[in-house]
DNA sequence: GCATTCATTAATGCATACGCAAATAAATGC
DNA sequence: GCATTTATTTGCGTATGCATTAATGAATGC
């Protein structure tokens, strides 16, 4: 974010957000093989961080470290993207009707209602973005109040990859009016405390939005991104 | 498994291997701390492969890399099974819905019938180790029939965890006569490609499956294993 | 002209070395 | 005797060098 709080960073993780940041930037682009000598000049230091920092990021699916051709950022085929869905999908659901079972009043679920109320305001004014911020800002929220570190850590992991695809479907996707419709009644369930309405309202949100995005993809031949 | 097949391995995949089996094993017991070059020294390699793996198994949160304290191996608590149990009741829920949509014939799904036949087998003869063997089979074989991959990885992590804790529940836990039929139920769901039943059903097998577990935890006060 | 073998190149996997910062022990002041 | 400062130790983060081994190109045989 800022060079200050780069300075108390080590190397390694420097090297990890780094790395990270290009490739959601497309500074390094899906499919592509990258040296870690290369990589290491680029980023102003020794091999050794950028290997552990390829290490961490293959263990989270955004590259492949493959001996002799370099590290190869991991292309998002639809397939995978159907795999993260499906993920996200079950997951989240479990994340809203633990949120339901834990009794949280309005104000601890503020954060959700502020981002349902964003989305509104986004449709209005016909900000993609910032309704696609303010729907991940939901959906994070959601998974966050299921109050399972897990769940949140494979999430966040998930969701890296959700957000390479986006930039490009974002554009070509239909203004998605309905689908605060769906958040609300997700909301209205956890405050309610009917954990089986918030998961299976959700469940059906998240599967709509799969077979949307799924569609648009193979539509437009979007096989890798 | 043998030597020559380690004569192969890179020492990083060598160190791997022998930390994870070190930390199932008890030999590397929860909450104790080691020190890199200790490691380093017990394996007969530099630190470099250590870190390396100690790195992935970070990720994948056996252990916990904490500067100058050495590499933490990370208890298991109580409140940590209820979270890996919620994540493989969601995905593997989510996988059974998807093998039924599959379609598989019996072929296809012979490992799974045979699975839940060893667990007959097994409770006839009181073997709760062979039980459990099985019953595990039955699960991950559900969860490949779900074809989905990354389902599948995440499934594998968790169950390296619960593995940790099976060793020390498995034999104050009543014997599991009842649960075969969820098994039976699952099975028959995905057979005739009803995919709702499948979830559903197995979705409750699980969630059983947890509150027995975290009551046994509770009751025994094994808070940490 | 094509396949096969050999030589060369180059990138990795790993060992090693070292500076720095944190933790511990020692010493000093009060 | 306690607190605070200073010295010492120790483990980590990172750079560097080298042996290994795969990939590439050259050369030889057919």
């Amino acid at each position: 974010m800022n060079d200050i709080a780069n300075k108390s960073l080590s190397n390694s993780q420097r090297a990890l957000q780094e790395l990270r940041r290009m490739i959601f930037a497309g500074e390094l682009a899906g499919g592509t093989d990258h040296l870690e000598s290369e990589l290491a000049e680029r980023l102003g230091m020794s091999r050794t961080p950028i290997r552990e920092a390829a290490l961490t990021l293959e263990n989270q699916g955004l590259l492949e470290l493959r001996p002799r051709k370099g590290v190869r950022i991991l292309p998002v085929s639809a397939a995978d993207m159907r795999e993260i869905y499906e993920v996200l999908t079950a997951l989240e659901s479990q994340a809203a009707e633990q949120a339901a079972l834990m009794g949280y009043d309005e104000e601890a679920l503020r954060h959700l209602a502020q981002a349902i109320g964003d989305m509104d305001l986004a449709i209005e004014s016909e900000d993609l973005e910032a309704w696609a911020e303010a729907d991940n800002r939901f959906h994070a929220e959601l998974v966050r109040l299921g109050n399972n570190n897990r769940v949140n850590a494979i999430f966040n992991m998930m969701n890296d990859q959700v957000r390479r695809a986006r930039m490009t479907t974002l554009f070509i996707r239909p203004v998605p009016t309905k689908s605060n419709a769906d958040h609300r009644a997700v909301y209205d369930a956890i405050r309610q405390g009917d954990d089986d309405t918030a998961r299976r309202r959700h469940r059906e949100h998240r599967q709509h939005a799969k077979e949307i995005l799924i569609g648009l993809l193979e539509k437009h031949r979007l096989n890798h991104l």
